[in-house]
RNA sequence: UGGGGUGUCGCCAAGCGGUAAGGCACCAGACUUUGACUCUGGCAUUCGUAGGUUCAAAUCCUGCCACCCCAG
């Protein structure tokens, strides 16, 4: 079965799939109603517009074409976590937790439901047999990278999962599509969370929780006031656009407080720190670190992983101190381990 | 009401007779399958106001207005 989102990537992930000689079905995951969150936008990466595109390209690779309605259980999945966390002041990571539930979850149970052994994705990264273990290792197209989003898989999961682009580069990929006159070769890459194609994720939580974020104080590290804010949920742990205050130098969020309702801003420098602690720890590479282990760690999807020495400080927990301080480093955002291309693991950062 | 001080973009702030720095904020792009960060570009024909001096004033002079401080 191949997940088809109908996007350049899985377009092309279908059709190798084929070219490797495997019996296909594509597959697309119908998300949200799109009146629940407005018009469709092709910058969506699950709009209902783009299960046409799904559509015609399974249809021209002659595999059976399925939309399966997770609707139900993406609402309660994926955007009510995306919600809770923004409430309890962290910074969600919608597009891992879809993977972790919906595509490989229920997607795949779809799957062996209708006795088909593998899922196919669109995703840049590569999964390997390594004794008796699975490996999740980066991309070959280090620059599309996409295990930091995948790092939450299971054994059984990777078992079952096949990643055709994960040794191809993405101009290759856009070459293979417009070679087969894929309606989508020359699509836009998605970005923005998919359920909130306007961008505006605060008036999305605003509308969807009915709950309404007042107002409250904007903190320096002392808690002298310096101004007022507009709702917990519109900031993020250093953030510095929209905050309103005219400092001598650029202002950042430090961190928040759910309980008490402030914000507490610093400058730039204010900003790093050394260690972090990486809750809900899954672990790929092994079953855990036995000891004190020098690996590299990514806290954004857009970051290079950073030296440091990962510590299990207890079964699902991992302490993280970094040779650097890292910057912003924010709750809710995953933590991947790596060894060097070798996903060792990832947790949420608390 | 006396005495002193200050009035330059939304905020802070250079300038001190030669034709409006910079920072913050804001806006627009770029980057990006989360939130962010970052980058690039934009952003006062005008210096509280009315006159005067001068080839030339935000910069000098005068009146007025506003705010602040000290007196009473």
């Amino acid at each position: 079965m191949v997940a088809l989102s109908g996007g350049v990537d899985s377009s092309v992930a279908a059709l190798l799939c084929k070219q490797q000689g495997f019996s296909c079905v594509g597959a697309t995951m119908k998300l949200f109603h799109n009146e629940d969150i407005g018009l469709p936008r092709e910058k969506s990466c699950c709009s209902l517009d783009d299960v046409e595109d799904a559509r015609s390209v399974a249809y021209s690779l002659d595999m059976p074409f399925y939309v399966m309605d997770f609707t139900a259980d993406f609402a309660t999945q994926v955007i009510d976590r995306f919600i809770a966390a923004y409430q309890r002041g962290e910074t969600p990571n919608p597009c891992i937790d879809c993977n972790r539930y919906m595509k490989f979850e229920k997607l795949l149970q779809r799957a062996q439901l209708m006795d088909i052994p593998h899922l196919a994705t669109g995703h840049y990264a590569r999964i390997e047999k390594s004794g008796d273990r699975w490996l999740l290792r980066k991309a070959v197209d280090e620059t599309k990278d996409q295990s930091y989003v995948l790092a939450c898989m299971t054994q059984e999961q990777l078992a079952h999962t096949l990643l055709p682009l994960g040794g191809l580069r993405k101009s290759e990929i856009r070459d293979i599509a417009a070679e087969h006159g894929f309606i989508n070769a020359h699509k836009r890459d998605s970005q923005d969370i998919c359920f909130v194609p306007d961008g505006d994720y605060a008036a999305f939580i605003e509308q969807h929780s009915g709950q309404v974020y007042p107002p409250g104080d904007f903190h320096d590290l002392h808690g002298s006031v310096l101004g007022r804010h507009r709702g917990l949920i519109r900031y993020t742990v250093g953030q510095r656009k929209g905050l309103g205050i005219a400092a001598p130098k650029p202002l950042y969020v430090h961190s928040k407080c759910a309980k008490q309702n402030t914000v507490t801003l610093c400058e730039n420098d204010g900003l790093f720190s050394s260690v972090l602690h990486a809750g809900e720890f899954n672990f790929i590479a092994c079953d855990g670190l036995e000891q004190p282990t020098r690996l590299q760690a990514k806290i954004r999807y857009n970051a290079a992983p950073q030296p440091a020495i990962a510590e299990q400080i207890s079964p699902n927990t991992v302490l993280v101190t970094f040779d650097e301080p890292q910057r912003a480093i924010a709750p809710g955002q995953a933590c991947v381990l790596y060894d060097g291309d070798v996903v060792v693991g990832s947790g949420v950062i608390v």
